[in-house]
DNA sequence: AATTTAACTTAACACTGTTAATTATACAGA
DNA sequence: TCTGTATAATTAACAGTGTTAAGTTAAATT
């Protein structure tokens, strides 16, 4: 019949739409400042059917932030990494996963900063997206310590570390924009640098 | 007379009153869910007060933030400073700066994640709390490279490195709690121990 | 053509930050 | 003690919020 499949074609169409203008309006007008009225009007539906899609407010959120790390996931998945160095590997990631936070900043904030406030305790559970995005630097510290680039270390400390410090300097610099940094390219690789010559020692 | 100063210094107190009522309400509900009417029942006035005494919602949140720069400024100020070994110095510095970010997690968080979010640009300028909290840092990173425990490199640069990584891991540490760290305090003295030995090299 | 189902909208609730206008209070000088 | 004045605090209101329940329209099935 087929009629069903264009049905939920249709529905899928109108989810993503919905979607895509709330990621808009959250980016450029920060989560809270925007109403669900507004992302309504903008797809020139009534306010309320928009529930019709998403739990809440923050489910939205939740969504669009899913997308952002599957996102940043294909990002780094598309560096050609070289088995052969396993640093330079990984150095080129962190470095990656800094310009990604840079180029999005808002994406990056609501993903890291603003949903972990609306929603406790989440977005990293078992299977999920963000555990992926770990996983994948996890391998490549592995990689390090294997062929003994690295001292040997817990990985997952080492990881997480990694994690830190690459996250860190991300927020400092999307939310402190008027500090008077060093020049930012050069704070990312000494950032970077420091961890994996730490890390060597 | 004298009456003027006890009227000031009623004024002052009450300032402090609401102050402190919307420091335990932000931080205990976080400061979207506090409405200026919750502050006022807490205070039992009315609600308009608050503009008598702060400007919006979000000079209030400044203010506490504020309070919360100094704590920590004051905290770090407090540890003996062995000038003989700087870099064991800075390690308890940083030590010391997570420790208060987990301490206090909620005021961390007010003051370096929803401050700048509700007030772009700001919180580091000059001859701020902020600024001073940095120079702390800052000077200790001299001293080091001074006494050549460190390699020659950008004290700026070095400083905002170390400054990212603590500031990291903190809020990967209290935004995400149900992540499966390891050993929370391993994950910060590696993190610490990893940029020390990194700017050693 | 009638009926069921799905999609969507209208109306409403309790609440938000904030402003303007108003009232109460405490002080000064007579 | 009374009056005028400055200051402090309040009430009422506005335009907007997320969200729910009830109602309406349109499409698909029988």
């Amino acid at each position: 019949m087929g009629t069903k499949e264009r049905r939920t074609r249709e529905k899928e169409q109108l989810r993503r739409q919905i979607l895509s203008a709330a990621r808009e309006l959250f980016v450029n007008e920060g989560y809270e400042n925007v109403s669900m009225r507004k992302i309504a009007n903008k797809i020139e539906y009534s306010p309320t059917t928009i529930y019709l899609y998403f739990r809440d407010k923050a489910d939205l959120l939740d969504s669009v932030c899913k997308e952002t790390l599957l996102d940043l996931l294909n990002t780094l998945g598309l560096l050609n990494r070289d088995k052969s160095d396993p640093v330079e590997t990984l150095r080129k990631s962190g470095k990656a996963y800094v310009e990604f936070g840079l180029k999005y900043p808002q994406d990056y904030k609501l993903t890291f900063v603003v949903r972990p406030q609306f929603q406790q305790g989440l977005g990293l559970e078992e299977g999920s997206v963000g555990e992926r995005v770990f996983n994948y630097l996890r391998a490549m510290v592995s990689e390090c310590i294997r062929q003994k680039a690295f001292r040997r270390v817990d990985v997952d400390t080492a990881g997480q570390a990694l994690w830190s410090a690459v996250h860190g300097v991300t927020l400092l610099l999307i939310d402190f924009s008027d500090f008077p940094w060093t020049e930012k390219e050069k704070l990312i690789d000494t950032v970077i640098h420091t961890m994996i010559e730490g890390l060597k020692a």
